[in-house]
DNA sequence: TGACTTAAATGTGTAGACAATAATCTCATG
DNA sequence: CATGAGATTATTGTCTACACATTTAAGTCA
């Protein structure tokens, strides 16, 4: 294991980061600099840096002379949230196929293996296949070895999708369906069909953000946080 | 006009930006914080703030006490960048066929004809275009309502781009291709034909990054800065 | 009631100090 | 002469304390 060096801004911005995805602390809420300070046992100067990492990601907006505060949730960002996902996860899985070593493909489906068992086993209950699907997209993003794309995506944009599932309570209700889809795009991938795997990861995305987009629809409203 | 309301860590950040971009700091160049505060007469609070920015938007590369790199330029990451351009533009040309107001689309039919007389009394003079072209792309990235596609494009990759283009002198060489596709992807706009937008836009990105691709293995590769 | 003034709270910027780490240098030793 | 352990220096990361600017809230008075 590699030693992991970091430094008081990256872990505060990790830990309030978690906080806010997981909606410990909720969306439009005012933070204060001097709280969160004491709080994380810091001072202004890293906390303020780790402020400006949370801007960068989106998970705050700042505005000059008034503070930070935690970004609203809306039915329209997420909507923009997929459509970007789409078209670049997309790319990667066009990426992947041709970018993939035989080690990580075979990974990759033995992935998928483990996550047919697990729906088998739980009698296609959704539970673990959540963060299975994060794991299988995290794959094929990182397959694509595009260093910028993953960044993009594992970075920034599957933290936003983490705080929905999150806070909406969106884990997936059809996991054998998007078992199936996740099969097909890897058969793509394993045969270097670059674009039949970026056709196949486009409509998957599609499919999931329909699915999403209508259960959110008719779920109740998110609480307005306390904004002015 | 609006009062810009703004703070010191993001002026000097613009500041650093801009030197970083048309490379009065040279890549690879190490970037020492009580150096830089004094040329820019601020402390090191903001100052750290600003360059949190910079390694945001990947101008910069910061380790753990060691300090801050100027990035290095590379074939592969200016491929990197168009691959990902080539997707979300195609994206942003898609919504921005459906999504332009009619005004909109007539102030970028406007830019197309000033551009063209442009070429007309320059004789095919690539000169103008440069900046022409990157305006023509933020009115279609703007014209997506896209938020965070616009924050993704307009914000980080558009200064990589420039970075480029003004490290390697890769101004355009074909302003009147350039232009034909141009008019015709905002033809597709304007008829709101979606998917033909996307199309016609990912191919130009496609050509354009061939060219560009083609004149950089030609010219003489970049000096290595001062890298360790 | 409403506009103005005042006061409190909060964000922003500065200066200086110290600790921790990395880079450099010194010098004795094989 | 080369090498490597130890000492020295430089730089980064962090903290404290204070000054200043701005916003927000409260208070005042016509």
């Amino acid at each position: 294991m590699q030693e992991e060096i970091t430094t008081l801004a990256k872990q505060v911005c990790d830990r309030i980061k978690k906080d806010i995805i997981t909606g410990t602390i909720v969306q439009g809420q005012k933070l204060n600099e001097p709280e969160l300070a004491r709080i994380h046992g810091i001072s202004r100067g890293p906390l303020r840096e780790a402020m400006g990492r949370l801007e960068s990601m989106r998970l705050i907006t700042r505005t000059p002379n008034i503070g930070a505060r935690v970004v609203n949730l809306s039915y329209e960002e997420l909507l923009e949230i997929y459509q970007i996902r789409e078209s670049l996860e997309g790319l990667a899985a066009k990426l992947a196929a041709k970018a993939m070593t035989m080690e990580e493909k075979g990974n990759l489906r033995l992935l998928l293996n483990s996550h047919r068992k697990h729906i088998l086993d739980t009698q296609g209950q959704s539970y673990f296949q959540q963060e299975g699907d994060v794991d299988f997209h995290y794959c094929i993003v990182h397959g694509s070895k595009n260093k910028r794309l993953i960044d993009m995506l594992a970075g920034d944009l599957y933290q936003l999708v983490r705080m929905y599932r999150y806070q909406f309570s969106l884990s997936s209700n059809r996991p054998q369906q998007a078992l199936k889809e996740h099969d097909q795009i890897c058969s793509a991938i394993e045969e270097g069909d670059g674009d039949l795997a970026e056709w196949l990861m486009k409509r998957h995305i599609n499919n999931a953000r329909n699915n999403i987009m209508q259960r959110m629809q008719i779920q109740s409203p998110i609480q307005d946080g306390n904004n002015p």
